[in-house]
RNA sequence: GGGCGUUUAGCUCAGCGGGAGAGCGCUACCUUCACACGGUAGAUGUCACAGGUUCAAAUCCUGUAACGCCCA
């Protein structure tokens, strides 16, 4: 045992112990050790990322679940690795390059992905660094990148297997396309926002008709008109059944369109009448090909407009806009402008406004790989926390559409297939071939596109372990456990894992999926680097530390709700971590104490106090409720129930109870309350662990329970013992409730003390009437503890007891409670203030009475209730009867005097 | 347009069929020999609204409103 620092040094002891700790070995998982596996990978976060507040909770979570699963014995391994994150990490990369007045056509393709790999050299580790900080216990010995040659292997393994099953194609189709970026997204990359945009009604002249005769079309895009090759509308609208077989001139480049039927066009939407540009629409794009329209695109890569776009070549998209619509106001095509607010896809990057773009691109078919991924959803084999994130899933699924994975950037997986220039034959090859399979020619080349880095996130929970190649890894870990992630990644990951999963390993990935909630700021709104609202965490671990963060945010995570947080919550995890803090001073105090066998300590029945026996009972309730609420995620709940217990019920009720016997003379009972209180503690500072490790390991060493277990980080887990197990102890329910009795008492002679003023110093005199036998004997026997904790300098028990006069009284669950004071008493004010006790005690009488008297309760409410209400019943009449003889007395003494 | 979630003390949120709770804040007293990042005591609620089911509803059902999220 080493004496505890007045304060707690969190920094030099968080940085010690996490060394130590890997020094150790503790984090790394060995297949070969055997036992059960628990498996954890975690969500790589982004390699160009730096900690933010949802990382934080993620991991904490994270953490939280392994520390406790490898107390408990199980052979644990937490994955850790970053992604390679293509777009974003090209963009900061390019940035880079941009301060240097270069651009990556500069520097050539190879020059530049070497460029990247410096760059994440350089800063690759920041996050893993951050992590540490926080005390994620990774095993850092098998952490993982996307772009590693093995997980390379597995993308590439993958992509070939899939092309030959024939489920990845290349067509020519409508993708979102980032102007910025300058490559196409996913549909889950494109993040629809509403803008506040306007609908403009725009004139189509009928071909031969009269100067008035026009058709009226609605767009919110109008520079798209450019790319417009017919009008439609729905055949089932009357209408417009005139203009059936007409045709319409485009204004400004007098296109000729035809007026076509299709069943898609919305009669209610604008005029009914649409403009139909099949380049720059995905539904334009179907109808041009239900009815063979031609399709002109009137864009470049970078959103600007094409010699397609006549006048309005070179010019950007929305400068293209405003220019053709002061020249349609010019001509009179333009009708007018209505408000229409509408959603836009937004580049999930960069942000810029998505172009629908037609362009050829390589798509995976989802609908085969999503059957078995619903499957085991359904089935229950993959489970949802909360549940009803399983419907979102199965939704997503059930309406899948196939997923756009080449990117027109270079930092990436290369998609692996090549096109001969001699034959023409064009396949898909695991390897670099250096000829054609088909022709044998060498002109060969790869495909330009790199793929989507969610093509290489998605194989994570067994790429990580070596896939495609066995490995002892493989075999042991793989399903893996839970996965701990944010509601907006279910479809980007957690879908296309299960997907993969069960394409590739004919396995589930994991077997729970915990889905939390989103950090926002103090007034709800998500925490964003734009809106400069961020919580750094590292800087909540500066100012106060790494423990009372993760305590903090798992106190507040309420099961999947989001937390609001600020600065000041963290106090709470700060303050609570002082309180045990220094609750072991206290106990270092009174004695250097050997830690008692833990799994045995050995209790000396007959010296057990009832207020052992109680804080006993209290703890292994904990232990029970404290395993649970983890078994059901329920980290909130877990983190409340330490907190209660060990502010309240340990430093506030034992300790204060115990005072009196370690500042006593009786060597045995000191050393017996030395034993409990050591037992409670190292029991608790093992549950506490996993939310607070940097503390826990502290006091677990400060406190010499090394003897047991060199760091707290392996001990055992505690267990619950049942009330037979606590009897054997020698700890019986009835004192355990008793014990609970006398709390309120003591906070009812409290409540005396401070209705009459007295200083807290001053001491009393205290008269107790218990109401039976029992309760006198236990009084009797606590009058040490009871005095200290009121500051009682002598208390009288008696069953037959009658106050000789007039004094403040009142009524507690063991029986009444008498202070006689010196000086007059308000006799009066004592009446009104028991009155009121009273009246409240009747209304609640009365409740429980008409409760009882109903028939309906009695016949059809459940035993167990209409015996609590019984029991309630009971003690409110008792209460009721007490109060009114204190009543009753005080008036007599009132009269008399 | 479809779906989901939230609405409980001044604030942040638990509770989700049988006695309205926690943390913070607030008020009073207290620097007592573990802790003022502390102690003791106290005040505070038509549990959003309207119907219904039930012996019993903050809790279940239906509808309404406000806010938030997701999908189209």
């Amino acid at each position: 045992m080493s004496e505890l620092s007045k304060t707690y040094e969190s920094r030099d002891v968080e940085q010690k112990w996490y060394a130590w700790w890997m020094e150790k070995g503790y984090f790394h998982g060995r297949p070969e050790a055997g036992g059960t596996p628990y498996c954890i990978v975690i969500p790589p976060p982004n390699v160009t990322g730096i900690l933010h507040m949802g990382h934080a909770l993620n991991n904490t979570i994270q953490d939280v679940l392994i520390r406790w699963r490898r107390m408990q014995g199980y052979n644990v391994c937490w994955v850790p690795g970053t992604d390679h994150a293509g777009i974003a990490t090209q963009n900061v990369v390019e940035k880079q390059l941009h301060k240097e007045g270069k651009t990556r056509d500069d520097l050539g393709r190879e020059a530049f992905v070497e460029r990247v790999w410096q760059w994440r050299e350089e800063y690759g580790n920041t996050i893993k660094n951050q992590l540490m900080k926080i005390g994620a216990s990774c095993d850092w010995e098998r952490e993982r990148f996307t772009m590693d040659e093995g997980l390379s292997r597995a993308v590439t393994e993958v992509f070939v297997h899939l092309y030959e099953k024939g489920l990845i194609y290349r067509g020519n189709y409508i993708i979102n396309w980032c102007p910025r970026c300058q490559t196409a997204l996913s549909d889950e990359e494109s993040e629809h926002r509403p803008v506040d945009g306007k609908l403009y009604y725009l004139r189509y002249p009928i071909k031969g008709g009269k100067k008035k005769d026009y058709v009226l079309v609605a767009t919110t895009r109008p520079e798209t008109m450019l790319g417009d090759t017919a009008v439609a509308i729905n055949p089932r609208d009357d209408r417009y059944r005139h203009l059936v077989g007409k045709t319409v001139i485009l204004p400004i480049l007098n296109r000729e369109l035809l007026v076509v039927e299709d069943d898609f066009v919305d009669p209610e939407f604008g005029t009914g009448v649409v403009k139909v540009t099949p380049a720059h629409d995905p539904n334009d794009f179907e109808m041009g090909q239900r009815h063979d329209l031609p399709v002109i695109n009137v864009m470049t890569e970078d959103g600007k407009m094409n010699e397609e776009a006549g006048p309005y070549h070179g010019m950007d998209r929305f400068e293209c806009r405003e220019k053709l619509l002061a020249r349609l106001k010019e001509e009179g095509a333009l009708d007018h402008i209505e408000e229409h607010d509408h959603s836009v896809g937004h580049c999930y990057r960069c942000d810029a406004v998505v172009e629908p773009r037609l362009s050829p691109q390589w798509f995976v078919k989802m609908k085969p790989l999503a059957r078995p991924a619903l499957e085991v959803v359904k089935e229950g084999r993959i489970q949802f926390m909360p549940e009803r994130w399983t419907k979102v899933y199965s939704e997503w699924m059930e309406n899948i559409r196939d997923w756009c994975i080449s990117r027109q950037i270079w930092w990436g997986h290369r998609i692996p297939v090549f096109y001969c220039d001699t034959c023409g034959h064009q396949w898909a090859d695991r390897d670099v071939p250096t000829s054609c399979p088909a022709c044998a020619g060498q002109q060969i080349r790869q495909d330009e596109d790199v793929l989507d880095t969610w093509f290489s996130s998605w194989l994570w929970p067994f790429s990580v372990f070596g896939w495609p190649q066995k490995s002892a890894d493989l075999d042991f870990y793989y399903p893996t456990n839970t996965l701990v992630t944010a509601p907006e990644i279910i479809f980007f990951w957690v879908a296309r894992m299960v997907m993969a999963g069960m394409e590739c390993m004919e396995e589930i990935p994991f077997t729970h999926v915990y889905i939390h909630g989103t950090v926002r700021d103090e007034i709800g709104r998500k925490m964003s680097k734009s809106l400069g609202n961020s919580i750094d965490p590292l800087t909540i671990v500066e100012k106060y530390n790494a423990d009372a963060l993760r305590f903090s945010l798992m106190m507040l995570a309420a099961t999947g709700t989001d937390i609001q947080l600020s600065d000041e919550k963290f106090e709470l995890g700060r303050n609570f971590g002082t309180k045990m803090w220094n609750a072991a001073r206290f106990m270092q105090m009174h004695g250097a104490q050997a830690p008692v066998d833990f799994a045995d300590p050995q209790f000396d029945v007959e010296l057990l106090s009832a207020d052992d026996q109680h804080i006993l009972a209290k703890l292994h309730e904990t232990i029970s409720t404290c395993t649970e609420n983890l078994e059901r995620f329920r980290f909130n709940d877990l983190s409340r129930s330490i907190y209660e217990f060990c502010w309240h019920q340990f430093c506030d009720w034992y300790v204060e109870y115990a005072k009196p016997i370690l500042y006593g003379e009786d060597e045995a009972r000191k050393a017996q309350v030395l034993k409990v209180m050591h037992y409670v503690y190292s029991n608790a500072l093992r549950l506490l662990h996993p939310l607070m490790p940097f503390m826990t390991e502290e006091l677990w060493h400060g406190m010499g329970y090394t003897q047991l277990c060199e760091s707290i980080m392996i001990a055992p887990w505690p267990e619950a013992r049942d009330d037979d197990g606590l009897a054997e102890w020698g700890v019986r329910p009835a004192v355990v409730s008793y014990v609970d009795a006398k709390h309120d008492l003591i906070r009812v002679a409290r409540q005396l003390r401070s209705d009459y003023g007295l200083a807290p110093r001053q001491e009393i005199e205290l008269l107790l009437r218990p109401s039976n036998e029992n309760y006198e004997r236990q009084l009797a026997a606590d009058r040490d503890s009871i005095a200290s904790l009121l500051c009682a300098e002598s208390i009288t028990v008696d069953r037959a007891l009658t106050p000789p006069r007039a004094m403040p009284s009142a009524i507690s669950q063991l029986g009444a409670v008498y202070m006689p004071v010196d000086g007059l008493i308000d006799v009066t004010a004592e009446i009104q203030k028991l009155s009121g006790q009273k009246e409240k005690v009747d209304a609640e009488l009365n409740k429980v009475t008409r409760k009882l008297g109903n028939m309906d309760f009695i016949n059809k409410a459940p035993a167990h209730v209409i015996e609590i209400q019984e029991s309630r019943k009971k003690d409110l009449l008792e209460k009721a009867d007490k109060l009114d003889k204190l009543i009753e007395t005080l008036s007599e003494c009132a009269s008399g005097e």
